[in-house]
RNA sequence: GGGCAAGUGGUGGAAUGGCAUACACGAAGGACUUAAAAUCCUUUGGCCGUAAGGCUGUGAGGGUUCGACUCCCUCCUUGCCCACCA
């Protein structure tokens, strides 16, 4: 039987079946063995799979099945993070409801992964749209209430006015929405937080313990948390004496002050120049500033816009009456909306003062330019120096000043050391629909009052009617709204507002250690044994949402005394886009290929192949229609040469010298496979191992003809199948079942072995280099001593004639390997 | 502006400081075939040479080294992330 494609359509839906019946996948709670967990990033159900999952999962899976063999008690799970608003945009198009099309795409989804052979536990399979789910999610949020981890307040919110819905700061991309890239813009609603900075200092810290995450995603996530320590020093109006406040984290260049600036929202400044002759000036230029987009504002090379107010602030250092001015570049949300500019060593005051005509002051002596004056400088010199005009501080260096002057500044008490955090806390209400309801209920009388734990879940109503206007799709459900308060039994209403859809999956991870308990939110003891993930696999889009909310979960349940551990995911692996024409394949750019089309033409082991060949992990991956051939070459020679070669039962046979040499090569392949993949997931290498072993195989064969070792043969013939099951896991099953083992799954046969001592070679290939160029191989015995080498590469014609009238300076012997000739 | 990657044949890509281009795609030539597909064999960085062979070659330029794609410095280019963050 050739390799066929109709062939291969039957083996690969006869092992899907057979994987599923006989739950081969099935992770066993046994705590006594010694455990992994792969974890793949859980997909949002909007249809059927893409390359981008083909490529996700297949790379988990080769992990997957490769750890099982191994040996470990692998938890390979798989479920859906169903919430989220492409269901109600689905609804709304389809005429259908969010949940009904929800299923409906879980069920593609599921039926895709069967097809790609994904070696998944189905016992565990989890929705986030299920109420034996979400009701966890209130649960958490409750807990999280009670701590005082999850309030309410009032502040000017991100809104996406297409999406018709709050959003978080990490939810916006250059000032666009996350999903649909509309312009978000300012509101001013009540809204519910997670309390995320509480665990600022611990996020940071901690991703010092991520030593198996790619850097960069650790540098992205410190970025984001974005820690500053730096000085408030206390400024004071003029006029009035108030106190103004302003961040830096340069307070050794206090004494270059010239100005200071707020920013166009900060409050004092309508209450400063009121009745002064600059307010309607001042009011006029702030009205001007606000009518432009935040987009606007930042945008590249722009002209900072600013005006002063006719005031002065007071310098505490010095004493130094100086202009306080207002300009778009200074903004409300970072620092204290006010700064001391120091045009000399700050490029944004260096333009702002040239520009306005401004004063500037050296503070710090560049050591390339001695003139310490002002005048003729064309930037900011930001570099270090020692200090200058800076009274009692002058001479000290500029870094070791920081310390120095915060600490006098504290004293004299002009100022206080502060740490600046970036990271906000976590706005997660949602005026949608499909999601989470926030369990809580408003009382006249009690105010806010959590929804009592054994009246969970708060289940979602099903008699919405989906329209995509405005408002809280729950709030017209009569039913759902009006309900006794919990505290006094009178009438209240409930919230109507969902959970943003990352609070779904910042735990979910830990859902499937037990994922249908519906007494708690998962075992402790098993939680104990199958946390931390051992390996997790997912975009790098989610380098800084999924991961961060993932990690402040975790860090929240160790206080709660859930878990006894810090950080969810050990190692993580950003897998790279797959793209079609340099472009990332996309349903709106049209150059998507559909995995679907692939399987039918080449069957699934083809295109597991092929994606994990292609490229490192890592890296992109550009789609090639064409080089996907050469995986179904490789396959159906793998596939011939075992039909033809492989004999059952056989075995007599005469080893020789070959048959010692085809051992060879089989050590080498089980070893530069398993290392390759062991060693940071170089699939692609480790594929290119067993081309190249199979291009042996054949040889071998070809050479021997009748005269093949069968046992030997048989042996190589097996390891092959072995190593391979792990990428191509259906046509390897079934050759496995040929070769007569029919007892057990491929999967649950113990990896191959390498044996060193096979590995041995009696000759060494030596290289023989004369100035660093190749100018010879020759075969030597293993570990030849220096002498002996001589006399025989000096023997040689070739180098004789390369170092004819030549001096020998060095002769170095790299052993078993290369020899350098200076001549 | 800051941070992180990366730059190697026509293409995807490979090389613990030690034979640059493994493995594959594509291309060219050949075998099989009435023919095509499939399959198999050969060649395939560039230049010179009938050949043997030689020279050259990993973004550019320096450096360290017996020896550099690999380490160091300067620069260029591309991608990603962050960013008027004080």
């Amino acid at each position: 039987m050739s390799y066929d494609i109709n062939e291969i359509k039957k083996i690969e839906s006869k092992w899907q079946k057979a994987w599923k019946d006989n739950k081969t996948f099935s992770a066993t709670n046994d705590t006594s063995k010694p455990k992994y967990y792969c974890l793949e990033m859980f997909p949002y159900p909007s249809g059927k799979i893409h390359m981008g999952h083909v490529r996700n999962y297949t790379i988990a899976d080769v992990i997957a099945r490769m750890k099982k063999m191994q040996g470990f008690n692998v938890l390979h799970p798989i479920g859906y993070d169903a919430f989220g608003q492409p269901a109600e945009n689905a609804a709304i198009k389809h005429k259908t409801d969010p949940a009904k099309w929800t299923y409906r795409c879980i069920s593609e989804m599921h039926e895709g992964f069967e097809k790609m052979g994904f070696s998944y536990d189905w016992d565990r399979e989890i929705a986030t749209c299920d109420k034996a789910y979400y009701k966890w999610n209130q649960w958490i949020f409750l807990k999280m209430m009670e701590k005082g981890l999850a309030y309410k307040k009032a502040s000017a919110v991100n809104w996406c006015p297409s999406c018709e819905t709050t959003l978080a700061n990490e939810e916006v991309i250059n000032g666009g929405c996350w999903r649909c890239k509309s312009e978000v813009v300012q509101k001013d609603l009540d809204q519910w937080y997670l309390k995320i900075t509480h665990y600022s200092e611990k996020l940071l810290e901690d991703l010092d313990t991520l030593k198996e995450w790619p850097s960069r995603v650790v540098a992205m996530q410190k970025n984001w948390i974005g820690k500053s320590l730096g000085v408030e020093i206390f400024f004071k109006v003029e006029k009035t004496g108030e106190t103004l406040p302003v961040f830096t984290t340069r307070q050794d260049t206090i004494f270059g002050a010239t100005y200071v600036v707020l920013a166009p929202e900060h409050p004092l400044v309508a209450k400063l120049v009121k009745g002064t002759p600059k307010e309607k000036e001042v009011f006029d230029f702030i009205k001007k500033i606000s009518l432009v987009s935040k987009a606007d504002r930042v945008a590249e090379g722009l002209k900072k816009e600013g005006i002063f107010t006719g005031l002065y602030a007071i310098n505490p250092v010095n004493n130094e009456h100086i202009p306080i001015w207002i300009a778009d570049y200074v903004l409300m949300e970072y620092g204290t909306g006010a700064i001391m500019a120091v045009p000399t060593h700050d490029q944004r005051d260096f333009l702002f003062a040239k520009e306005h005509g401004l004063p500037m002051r050296i503070v710090i002596q560049d050591p390339k330019r001695p003139n310490i004056a002002s005048e003729g400088l064309t930037e900011a010199y930001t570099a270090e120096g020692a200090l200058v005009n800076s009274a009692r501080f002058n001479g000290m260096n500029n870094v070791e000043s920081l310390q120095k002057i915060a600490e006098w500044m504290e004293q004299e008490k002009i100022g206080k050391a502060v740490t600046h955090w970036r990271l906000r806390d976590w706005l997660i209400s949602r005026q949608r629909y499909w999601g989470t309801p926030i369990p809580v209920v408003y009382c006249d009388a009690c105010g806010i009052v959590p929804v009592p734990e054994k009246d969970l879940p708060v289940v979602l109503p099903e008699d919405i009617k989906i329209t995509g206007e405005g408002g809280s799709p729950l709030a017209k459900s009569e039913k759902f709204v009006h309900v006794k308060c919990p505290k006094c039994g009178k009438p209240a209403h409930r919230e109507t507002d969902t959970m943003a859809t990352f609070f779904d999956s910042s735990w979910y991870f830990l859902r499937y250690t037990d994922a249908h308990n519906d007494k708690e939110i998962f075992n402790k003891a098993l939680a104990k044994y199958w946390m931390p993930v051992d390996q997790y696999i997912g975009g790098i889009e989610h380098a800084i949402l999924h991961l961060l909310y993932s990690r402040f979960f975790t860090k929240f349940f160790k206080d709660l005394g859930l878990i006894n551990f810090d950080e969810p995911f050990t190692r993580l692996l950003t897998q790279g886009m797959v793209l079609k024409d340099g472009e990332v394949m996309s349903k709106s750019k049209g150059n998507t290929v559909d995995p679907d089309a692939v399987i039918s033409k080449y069957g699934a082991d083809t295109l597991r192949l092929f994606i994990l060949f292609a490229a490192p992990p890592e890296d992109q991956l550009e789609w090639n229609d064409g080089a996907i051939d050469g995986s179904w070459r490789f396959l159906a020679r793998v596939w011939s040469l075992i039909e033809n070669g492989y004999v059952k039962g056989a075995l007599s046979g005469a080893p020789d010298n070959s048959s010692k040499a085809l051992e060879r090569e089989r050590h080498i392949a089980i070893k530069k496979f398993t290392e390759d993949i062991e060693r940071g997931f170089k699939f692609n290498t480790s594929i290119s191992s067993l081309m190249v072993f199979l291009n042996k195989l054949e040889q071998y064969v070809k050479e021997k003809k009748d005269n093949v070792d069968q046992p030997t043969l048989n042996k190589s013939l097996e390891t092959l199948v072995l190593l391979l099951s792990v990428m191509t896991p259906f046509m390897c099953e079934e050759m496995w079942q040929k070769m007569g083992h029919k007892d057990k799954s491929i999967s649950d046969v113990p990896w191959p072995q390498v044996d060193e001592k096979a590995l041995q070679l009696e000759n060494a290939s030596i290289v023989v280099q004369i100035n660093g160029k190749l100018r010879g191989k020759f075969d030597v015995p293993l570990d030849c001593p220096e002498d002996k080498l001589r006399e025989i590469i000096f023997a040689d014609e070739k180098i004789k004639t390369h170092l004819a009238g030549k001096d020998i300076k060095r002769f170095i012997v790299v052993a078993n390997k290369i020899v350098n000739i200076v001549a």
